[in-house]
DNA sequence: TTGAAAGCGATACCAG
DNA sequence: CTGGTATCGCTTTCAA
């Protein structure tokens, strides 16, 4: 590879000379050709890392969450990862799955590998964890999806309470007063969120608190399967179910027709996030469909904003999901 | 951030010892424990420009695609990342989606990022730009899902006429005589190999060929869903339709659900890639399964070799897809 | 405007 | 085994 030093040698002008002409500053017109010229001819690229060193920043975000291979998350990571590049900023993705020890050490790798910045969906740390990891090396994070308790940086979530309340009142409103919900673990924020909404949808109704209707595990296909069989089991099943999230409601609909039942004639359903599945059901299942794009954009420019230096209060917006096939 | 020279100072030693203990050389025990300590004692970390900037490698690969928001290249490149991380190495994503410009500049980004390696699927590239574009800095690439023809690097394909032929001769012996084809541009190679595969099983039945049943389009929703309606609208409307990737056989399902033309026993299908929509469909569409994991395990398998200074000749391995619902 | 020179932080050679 | 030193490629003073 061509370096600056050959760029200046072809061009017969000092490296500084062609330094400056690569950052924009200003240049003797009879040297602006030669330098180009010599470029071209050497293809000459800046070294980044040489870059990187001296000007100690990077111009790459990290990106850390679950999982990617989730159409939610790829979908808002797309969306994400478009803004930041338009904005000369690239991403460096890490996904730590549901092995909980990979999302502190992406953490710690991500910033050890000189991000400016950082885009996180937490699950497992605590807010001290966090600020002991940031405390070495301040950068703007921006939480995305959920967020944790007593963490103040900017922090674009979703209405989940409120919607869930809205599709559990819509179970109601039809008639049922047994439904259960099958949802993540307690300490994820979003599955806790989601949960107080079935709670207080169903405490409105005046429907008793019923332990044996709250299934919660892991974010997966298997809670969705195998929770459905076992309300399945129960003395006086549930005549809908309430679903969290996109493997859960995908594990829920597999078991219900490897049993053939019907849905929603037998068990009424409330999907989350599939939209794609649960509206080529016939007939179409309710579910709820997050602004993906929108919660990526709009994450993308909270990071932009704080790394042009701005130092307002933390933000923390909370964008609508939204009923399809209500 | 604290520097190595930082270290050596606390620790009193000479930053080359330290660099030497950080690099695994042999290092006087009664030094070990004053560097061990002056290290965790500031927090050190090694700057990873610095370092790169020496050792002239990241320990980092690009990573090309089309869009990652497809459960298939999604499910792809978390195994292909999980496998890199493992031995060292972390990945720089970047997603060229629909626009073709994007392709090119990316490749050049990640070139100029100074990845020591590339997993690529490619659309787009003549093999004469690719050559071009590989010409200044020669790093291993390995070529997955799609080979650009004329290029000869590590590949890892399926089986793509196989599978759809298999597929297809399976819709002839169901008595089905008019089978429609919906793919994308001829310009993409599995796109291609996928309508040989047809064209082969039913030229293998002795079907003429029929310009009309072949819909070819863009890889996306849109396709699927209007090159249905455009089918539906022929004089003699096929009676199976087969779909060449996720987004169209969504497509299809869909404009099939909207005009309340049921499936399978109206028109039948064969969809790709999209497992969970068809399994749950009732009753179950048959559809195509790619070895998304395997595919993306494979690649870093072969990459890794090659960066470890494998010289073999570049090797193409056709995975096998499969036919699930058959 | 230009160019010499001092780093940025880490590695590796080589003499001691 | 240790430590001084040159070097990686680039940016940025600072004099001229």
């Amino acid at each position: 590879m061509a370096t600056i030093k050959d760029v200046a040698r072809m061009a017969g002008v000092s490296i500084s000379t062609v330094s400056k002409y690569l950052n924009g500053g200003n240049v003797r017109p009879e040297n602006l050709e030669p330098i180009r010229s010599a470029i071209a001819a050497l293809d000459y690229r800046a070294n980044p890392f040489a870059r990187c060193l001296k000007a100690q920043r990077s111009r790459s975000i990290g990106i850390l969450l679950p999982n990617m291979a989730a159409p939610f998350f790829g979908t808002m990571v797309m969306a994400l990862d478009t803004i930041l590049r338009e904005h000369g900023y690239h991403s460096m993705i890490c996904c730590y799955g549901s092995s909980h020890g990979l999302e502190r050490d992406y953490f710690r790798f991500l910033l050890s590998t000189g991000v400016d910045g950082m885009v996180y969906v937490p699950e497992d740390l605590s807010a001290e964890e966090f600020r002991e990891l940031t405390a070495q090396r301040p950068i703007p994070v921006v939480q995305v999806d959920r967020a944790i308790q007593g963490v103040e940086t900017d922090a674009v979530l979703v209405n989940n309470m409120e919607i869930v309340y809205n599709g559990v009142c819509g179970l109601l409103d039809r008639g049922h007063r047994r439904v259960a919900i099958i949802t993540g673990p307690k300490s994820v924020f979003t599955a806790k969120e989601r949960l107080v909404g079935y709670l207080r949808a169903m405490s409105d109704y005046d429907l008793p608190y019923d332990d044996s209707l709250v299934h919660s595990g892991e974010l997966t296909f298997a809670t969705g399967y195998t929770g459905f069989g076992l309300l399945m089991q129960l003395p006086n099943p549930p005549t809908a179910i309430i679903c969290t999230n996109y493997d859960i409601t995908l594990g829920v609909i597999t078991a219900a027709q490897e049993r053939g039942i019907r849905l929603p004639e037998q068990i009424d359903l409330l999907g989350f996030d599939c939209v794609e599945v649960c509206s080529l059901m016939t007939p179409a299942l309710p579910v709820v469909q997050q602004p993906e794009q929108e919660i990526g954009r709009t994450a993308a420019a909270y990071l932009l904003q704080r790394l042009d230096g701005c130092q307002d209060a933390p933000r923390q917006l909370r964008l609508e999901a939204r009923l399809v096939n209500p």
